[in-house]
DNA sequence: ATCCCGAGGG
DNA sequence: CCCTCTGGAT
């Protein structure tokens, strides 16, 4: 099927309802506690991080506290969310370049933002559209797989997607929108087995694989 | 077995 | 460009 403008808005306008005010469920109390929570979040459940930020945010809640411990202490801190020895390191490069050249709080700008270790483009994304406000759209792997299979905005790398999202959606809705993607991908759109008989897309997704969608029908 | 709101390094 | 890092949930 030919995915039009008209079906693009279509495609929003139905996740939007489906997905109304569905935001981040990432525990936090700050811009220092979002940017950890998020660095911590890849290739981990949002739950599993709340159980550690829980754990962790009372003692360790500013980049002077947290860039006090060893690698090893913070290692331990963390070790349960997965990939804890590079997620510790960069924690302590973050949080000895935040106090050192921004006084402990974290930029609003986001080519600052991308130089903290252990921050890309999608975290920076994140924390500025949630904590700020910001129009933005993080592709992370659900906004990539789900903006693809719908023709959305299709591309072979985040960077090319997140600008083919930023032509098909209202700015207005950027931020939104980034959670729309990511919640049907959550809970319809698998990575492997998408659950297309309950998609509420069916005849709006060019990658529907029900065997008689309505508009094969 | 497969996937989870990635980023750094080679 | 591809590889590696990692425990937990299902």
């Amino acid at each position: 099927m030919r995915v039009t403008k008209k079906i693009k808005a279509e495609q929003l306008r139905r996740l939007s309802i489906a997905y109304a005010g569905e935001g981040t469920m990432l525990k936090y109390t700050s811009p220092f506690t979002l940017l950890v929570a998020v660095i911590l979040s890849a290739q981990c459940t949002d739950k599993r991080v709340n159980i550690i930020t829980d754990r962790i945010f009372p003692r360790l809640d500013t980049p002077e506290k947290m860039g006090a411990l060893t690698q090893a202490e913070l290692e331990r801190e963390i070790h349960d969310c997965g990939l804890y020895k590079s997620k510790a390191k960069n924690l302590l490069g973050m949080c000895h370049m935040l106090s050192e050249e921004y006084d402990g709080k974290v930029p609003e700008d986001f080519d600052k933002l991308v130089k903290l270790p252990g921050v890309g483009r999608k975290t920076a994304n994140v924390v500025r559209s949630v904590v700020w406000g910001y129009p933005a759209i993080a592709v992370d792997t659900h906004v990539f797989r789900v903006a693809n299979r719908l023709k959305l905005a299709t591309g072979t790398t985040p960077l090319e997607v997140e600008e083919g999202l930023q032509k098909a959606i209202p700015k207005k809705d950027w931020s939104a929108a980034h959670h729309w993607l990511i919640w049907h991908g959550r809970r319809v759109c698998h990575a492997r087995k998408p659950d297309c008989e309950t998609c509420i897309l069916q005849d709006v997704c060019p990658s529907c694989t029900v065997s008689v969608p309505p508009w094969k029908g």
